[in-house]
DNA sequence: GGCATAACCGACCGCTCTAGTAGGATTTAT
DNA sequence: ATAAATCCTACTAGAGCGGTCGGTTATGCC
C-alpha cells in the first residue's frame, strides 16, 4: 500500500467540510458518524491537518471544524503531506531547502544512483497526481452518484 | 515512503544482473559485495524475483541468477510489484481479474467513494512511471556519471 | 568420491509504525 | 452550572520491515 488510511481517513475528514454549504462549523462527531470513523482517532488525525493551516476549528458548545480556505484553492498534494509526511518513493530521497532532490547513496562516491532515475519518475507521477486535484473536485466527484470515466482520466491524461 | 528497501535493493540487484555482459550466472554473493547489501536478504528479495519469472538460477559451484529475458523488455512495474507486492494507492482498492478497480467502500451504498478520484489519479500516476521505465533504461543510466535532466523526465513528460 | 560453492528454505528477532483506545483538561454557548 | 466540543498525552495490540542464522540440496572440479 503507497499509503495507509491515515491519508484515507483524513481525505474523507476533509470532503466531509468541503460539503457544508455554510460557514457553521462541523463537530468531529457529526464528521465521525456520517463516514463511520472512530471520533478518537480522527481527532489525531484533524490535529495534523490543524497544524498544518488546512482546517481552522472553534472550541466549546456548537464548535468544530472549517476549511482554512475555499475547496478550490486546497490542493491535495498538502493534505496528503499533512497526514502521511513527506512524500517520497524511497528512504533515502530528501528534499532540500533549495528544491533539489537529493539521493543519499549518491554521496558514496560520485557515481550515480542507479536506482535514481525510476523513483524520479515515479515521485514525479505522484506529485503531480496529487498537486494536480483539489478538494472541491472531491466532493463534486462525490455527489455525483455515477462518475464518468473522462473525470477519471482528467488531471493526468 | 512509498516503497521499502526491498524495492531499492531488489532494483540494484536487477541493474546489477543487467549490467553482466555475458550469459554466465553471476553469484548473490558478488551482487551483495558490489552493491554493499546484505547477502541473506538478498536471498530473501532474489526469491521473489525468480517466483515472478524475472530471474532464472542455476545452483550449484559457478551458479548464480541471470535475466530471464532482455533487460530492455523488463518493464520495472513488473519488477517492483514482485518486490512489494501489489501496487494500490490504498487499502481499499482491489484490481479483479477483469481489470477493473474496486473499492471497499463503494458496497456500502450505492453512492461514489469520496476518495476513488483521488487515488485512481495517484496509481494512473505510479504504474506510468513504473510501467513507462525498463531495465536497460536503469542499466544504461547507472553506467553514465552524469545523467542529464532530460532523461529523467523523458518517459513522464 | 569428496570438497567447495552456491542456490534454496524456514524459523526467529528487534524495531518502528499503524490504528486505534482512554482519560483528562480546557474552552464556550445556553 | 452544565453540556458540548476541542485539545492533549499516554498507552497498547498487531503487523510489517530489515535483517540474521542454521541447515539442506544441487553442481562443478580434482
Amino acid at each position: 500500500m503507497l499509503f495507509s488510511t491515515k491519508a484515507e481517513y483524513g481525505v474523507r475528514l476533509m470532503v466531509e467540510l468541503g460539503r457544508q454549504p455554510g460557514s457553521q462549523p462541523v463537530s468531529l462527531g457529526s464528521v465521525a458518524e456520517a463516514e463511520n470513523l472512530p471520533l478518537s482517532y480522527l481527532e489525531h488525525l484533524v490535529a495534523k491537518l490543524r497544524k498544518a493551516g488546512l482546517v481552522t476549528s472553534t472550541r466549546g458548545a456548537h464548535g468544530g471544524y472549517r476549511l482554512a480556505k475555499p475547496a478550490a484553492e486546497i490542493r491535495m498534494d498538502a493534505v496528503v503531506e499533512a497526514l502521511e509526511g513527506q512524500i517520497a518513493p524511497m528512504e533515502c530521497f530528501h528534499d532540500t531547502p533549495e528544491g533539489k532532490v537529493l539521493c543519499s547513496h549518491e554521496s558514496d562516491g560520485d557515481q550515480a544512483c542507479s536506482t535514481k532515475l525510476l523513483w524520479m519518475r515515479v515521485q514525479g507521477g505522484v506529485t503531480k497526481a496529487l498537486a494536480g486535484t483539489t478538494l472541491a473536485e472531491l466532493v463534486e466527484f462525490s455527489t455525483k452518484s455515477e462518475p464518468t470515466r473522462a473525470a477519471v482520466l482528467g488531471s493526468v491524461a
